[in-house]
DNA sequence: TCATATAGGGATAAATTTATCCTCTATTGT
DNA sequence: ACAATAGAGGATAAATTTATCCCTATATGA
């Protein structure tokens, strides 16, 4: 694993909430997840432009920061299932304010960020 | 500037939002020239930890994403004022969300944060 | 016997973002 | 003449994050 040089910010709420949500497909992970998405298969269907390996690296963190459970069952082939904690849980709400005001400026969003990419 | 290699996904909201809110400082510039905080020497003070230039690159993305209008008064020594548009207005709320949700939270996101950084 | 499905992880390359260092402008005050 | 001030930005290095490639294990079905 990556082992940070800089250590960061965390004074106050804006840092701490970042660090947990910091990472290309973190939010997504826990949106699918609070749909009924369990399985790391299922979630990288869902997601499939993340390479399964990445999904399970940011599942790990997700499960370390504690907003994520891991159930291993012992079968073969393997089964395991996520879900969401408590303390995931209360992030939804958070996460859905942010897609809402995605959503509801949709067009003029993806206007300006074409902007900048060009081709 | 850097061309990105890589184009971004921008298929739901989620992904939209990301876009213009990813880099390290930008969710404190906006929170900071919300709060009055106009001139880049001041927004460099209150965010002390970042190098000039990084804030000016991102304060540059800012505007490109008309989230900041930039106004400069053509006096010596020059003088610069940031201050949100009506679109990057509408984003405090969310912002205030994010904020309050990482406050409620501190003392657990904290620990679980401090978890995985040795040291 | 061989492909498939499921989940995991090491090693390394590539992409992307931040940080550092240095230079430039033009006026005001010493 | 020179330092200080306020803002801008090029060039390059370092840090960090993602992507790629390859390999492991085991039961089931063709």
């Amino acid at each position: 694993m990556y082992e940070r040089k800089i250590t960061p910010n965390l004074n106050c709420g804006l840092d701490l909430i970042g660090e947990v949500l910091y990472g290309k497909w973190k939010i997504r992970l826990l949106w699918f997840i609070e749909q009924g998405h369990k399985r790391p298969s299922e979630l990288q269907r869902k997601i499939p432009d993340a390479s399964r390996r990445v999904l399970n690296i940011q599942l790990k963190e997700l499960e370390d920061h504690e907003l994520v459970m891991k159930k291993i069952y012992p079968v073969v082939p393997p089964k395991v299932e996520y879900s969401l904690t408590d303390f995931g849980k209360s992030l939804i709400p958070v996460i859905s304010a942010l897609g809402r005001w995605g959503d509801q400026h949709e067009d003029r969003l993806r206007r300006v960020i074409l902007k900048r990419i060009p081709r």
